[in-house]
DNA sequence: GGTAAGTTGAACAGTGCTGTTCGAGTTGCA
DNA sequence: TGCAACTCGAACAGCACTGTTCAACTTACC
């Protein structure tokens, strides 16, 4: 029942709960940003103390939801192939990932009250270079416009992302469609416009 | 001392407690999606009991913090003159009331949690429209893109600005960069990308 | 089948919040 | 000057939550 250690020898069932806690806690963090713990293990179908077994409190828990759904992300982003032309790459990767972003966004909003500042950044530093790297590539072969900085250009991916997420949890947006609008308003985002 | 009523006939000093308590609440809110009473009470130089004497429940608090930012954005947009070229009339919009919005935003967000749903929404419809009339003038007289809904032309413009506001809060961006860099990102969203 | 590992609800202490009451103190205002 | 309006801190009850303990239970695994 000791939480964590080197992660050896458990029981099936225990190793099973805790997916399922982690679980239960991604999709209600996203529901409830402050979400209780009573609530999080219920909807893990699971006791509140069994969560405190594997869980020594609740930061810790929200922690491990947001690495791993950070880690969801990377395995997601790595599977891609983001080389060739950026705007295609973008494209690619927006359709493809667009709604593990958001829920680990969601996650992220989350802990970013719950846990010290700038641990969220420092988890989440490592895939975000990643996009980074692609808007800076798309840049410098002209594909993206250059008169903004890429700290804003990423920003604007990432608000967007988010954005659409809410719309679809508040009803007006259709899972459908968001993709395609997504993408399509990044591209002309990044493109200058004429006026 | 009983809150509301015809607002006739308090004392100057009572008055002027409701709007320090009411700047207090927009603030503290706005970095603090759930600051407590107390909290504001402080943050207004006034007595946790004064604040009672004057809302009767936190809630009421927010909505009053609420109806008020809103009738604020209200009188700036209604103060602009949004004739003429659909997409001037943006750039006016965003440089000359950002800041407004992004307090109004965070607000909102703060009430979203605390009100019924549907009040927020309610409370938030006329100054909203305001702005989807703009974007759907501009659609018909084809200076803005008519493949995408109104409504997600609406939210990207929501959210660019929420999503600036954040940045700046968290330093990611100088506010006097952000109104220009709002202007161009959402006049490019609403062109059509060649590619 | 036996045993250690794991689960569970009940019950506890501690904390921080909301909203209320009271009594004493200030202060606008006529 | 006087009084009602107002403010204020202290202290209260109620609630919800976090963590913890305990003793009984079920279950994975050898």
């Amino acid at each position: 029942m000791s939480h964590s250690g080197t992660s050896q020898a458990r029981r099936a069932d225990a190793r099973q709960n805790v997916e399922k806690i982690l679980d239960a806690a991604i999709t209600s963090l996203s529901r409830n940003a402050d979400a209780s713990v009573s609530e999080i293990a219920q909807a893990a179908g699971v006791g509140r103390v069994t969560l405190y077994g594997h869980f020594p409190t609740r930061d810790a828990l929200i922690e491990a939801a947001l690495v791993r759904v950070i880690s969801e992300g990377e395995a997601v982003l790595a599977k891609l192939d983001l080389s060739g032309d950026p705007r295609r790459a973008l494209r690619v990767l927006i359709e493809s990932s667009w709604l593990l972003i958001a829920r680990a966004s969601a996650v992220l909003a989350a802990a970013q009250t719950a846990l010290p500042p700038g641990r969220v950044h420092q988890l989440h530093a490592e895939p975000a270079q990643r996009v980074d790297e692609l808007i800076r590539r798309g840049q410098a072969e002209g594909a993206f416009r250059d008169d903004h900085p890429v700290t804003w250009l990423t920003s604007v991916l990432h608000h967007l992302l988010k954005g659409a997420a809410v719309d679809v949890a508040n009803g007006l947006l259709a899972q459908a469609d968001a993709p395609r609008l997504i993408a399509e308003t990044v591209l002309a985002a990044y493109t200058r416009a004429d006026t």
